[in-house]
Parts: structure tokens; sequence; C-alpha cells
DNA sequence: GTCTATATAAAGATAGAC
DNA sequence: GTCTATCTTTATATAGAC
């Protein structure tokens, strides 16, 4: 598969648009050719950049992935705490959402696991391992009770703190209402930490 | 639209095919054909019981979400307290996703709302609506607080449990785990309820 | 890198016989 | 209630010219 820090700019205006049309309709949602319309080219385009759509949605997902650690890592040097840095981290869901309702590129990839190529499913499970491993790090570095968190305990929060704004996205969506992970966060932030 | 009720044992079967269908590949991950096969019937019989792709998923959302809430009148005669009445909430969820990873038929068509024909997507918000009214009843009788639960403190506590739930089927798929909405309940219950 | 033209398969749906 | 045959559209993908 190749690697989204080698491609070019027509290649990478591909991959935006494939990256909005997952979010809104997942990867059995949307054509090739719903792609050349949005970029302004033709279907066979498409294939000189990517020969399948496997490869191209794999391509997207690793790319959003990547980007989406660069901002865990960006959290952590300009939050300092458990509470502004869980904050931090649900605002990245809320962003996403508070366009046209978008989903995690990886949350609705995964309701579509089974029929997924597995190279995709390679990089969206791999994308929820790693969330997991840094929620549980902040949890258990940042939380305020007197003993240290037992490291299962740490881990069984940062699984309920990642399904909870997953699921706002897909309950939001099922509501048809524009209150996406912000109505989920009030009060469990108090929780985790405590 | 069709409503179940009035519907033959025949029709039934497509019904019932449908629905593990949906719960495994979603609204745009199964066609006719793969309903037959299941059935044991052609393509074309399908369409003689229900005309369209549109209202044969309608009227089997309708049928899950008769179903569940006729499950959530059951647990309210078999189960007595807040956290009795959750947990047996709970294990509705945990034994659709033990069914080889099954989502809940009107979660995985949430994620895929903006792409639904209008008489699915009014079922899923129908679903969504009345399960956060029923948890929102249970949480607020069943809080062992010395105040009764502000109106809007209950809604906010129900939509964080159906989001965990939801999104734990999500993301337990993307993980390719066995273990999906039970990972989640540990913990929160006390939360809700205190 | 983009195009026209085309191959091939699958989709939802209809007509009409049994 | 089910079938064969067929229509129409759309999907992924390829060949080969510019």
């Amino acid at each position: 598969m190749k690697h989204f820090s080698e491609i070019t700019p027509a290649a990478e205006k591909v991959l935006d648009a494939a990256e909005g049309l997952v979010q809104r309709f997942g990867y059995n949602g949307f054509s090739y050719d719903d792609i050349a319309r949005q970029v302004g080219i033709k279907k066979p385009s498409i294939h000189h950049h990517f020969a399948t759509k496997a490869q191209l949605v794999a391509t997207m997902a690793q790319r959003f992935a990547q980007r989406f650690f660069d901002a865990l890592d960006g959290i952590e040097q300009t939050h300092t705490g458990g509470p502004a840095r869980l904050q931090a981290y649900a605002a990245l869901f809320e962003q996403t959402y508070a366009q046209d309702r978008r989903l995690c590129v990886c949350g609705i990839l995964g309701t579509e696991a089974e029929d997924l190529p597995p190279p995709v499913g390679d990089e969206v499970q791999a994308f929820f391992n790693r969330n997991l491993a840094w929620l549980a790090h902040v949890i258990s570095t940042g939380h305020t009770g007197k003993k240290p968190l037992a490291r299962d305990e740490a881990q069984r929060r940062a699984m309920l703190f990642l399904c909870a704004l997953e699921g706002a996205m897909m309950v939001g969506r099922g509501l048809r209402s524009d209150s996406g992970p912000q109505t989920v966060t009030q009060g469990l932030m108090g929780y985790l930490l405590a």
C-alpha cells in the first residue's frame, strides 16, 4: 500500500474527498464517481492514484490516524493535567461532529468492520488500540485519588470514555441532532479522574 | 408502509434475514439477493413481499423497535429497583453483540442516517428518543441520592448510558473483540444512580 | 495526470407465466 | 407465493490515447 507521506497534491485532493465521504456515508456509501465529481476529474483518474478502493480508503484511514495521533501529541504539549487533556481530547470529536455531523473515520468504519477489506480493518483496530493506550495513560497520571489507579481500572475508564464519545456521534446522528459528543462529556470527566 | 403485525410467515422470514444482514453490514451493505439466498427463494419473490428496500428495512426497524420496547416493559415487570433494571437493559445490548458481534439495528442505521430513506430515519429517531425517555425515568426513580434528580440531569445520564452501550458495540467491532457492551457497564452503573 | 471508451458484475426493480 | 427473463442504473476496474 502506498504510504500517505509520498503522495502528490492531486492524490491528496482525492484523499480529502474520500475522507469526507466516508465520514458521512461509510465505506459502502460512496463511489469513485462521487470522489471524481467533488475533485473535478473523471473516474479513471482516481484509479491512476489509487488502484483500488480498498487501497484508497486504507491510505486515507492511515492519514487520518496519523493526524489524530499528532493532535494527541499536541495536547500533551499544550495542556497540563488530566481534566484539561481529556477536555481537549473530547474537543477533537466535537469539532468533527460539528462539520455536518461527520463521524470519526475509524468509528464509522468500525461499524462496517465485518465488511471491510483487511488492510482497512487493520488501520481501524490500530487506531482504537492506540487511543485507548493514550487515554489510559492520561487518566492514570491525571486522577486525583489518593491511591494510584490500578492498570486495568485506568483501561476500563479509557474504554468508557472512548465508547461514550464514539457512541454520542452515532446516537446524535440517529436523533438528527446537532449535539453530539458534547452531550456526554459533562459529568463524565469528574468520574473518570475521581 | 406495511405494518409488521399484518405479515405472513414467508414475509417474516425475509424480515429475519434482513435484520441479521443490517446488524452485520448496514443498510448499504446487503442486497435483495443476499436475503434471497438466506431464505432460499429468488430475488423477485422478495419484491412480492416488500416493493422496495426502503419499505422492507423500515418495516424491519419498526418490528425491531416494537420488540425492544416490549422487552423494556418486561424489565419493569420482572425487575425492581434502578440497578437491576439498568443491568437488564445493558444485557439486551450484550445479548445482541454476543451473536457474531451484531450491532443494534438502530445503532448501525444511525451511523448511516444521512444516507437513509426518510421512513427508516424516522424509525431510528423514534427508537432513540423512546430509549432515552425510558432510561431517564428508570434513573430518576432509581437513584439513591437524598435529593430527587433534576429532570435534565436524569436525561444527561440516560444519554451517557445509551451512548456508552451503542459506542461499545461500535468500538468492540473495530477492535475485533468479542467483548462489547460489557466492557463499559462496570462502574458506570454506580455513577448513574449515585 | 487526465481523458474517452469499454469490460464486467451487481444493484434495485418490473413483467408476466405458473 | 414463487419463478424466469429482462430492464436500467451504477459499481469497480482496465486499455490505451493525449
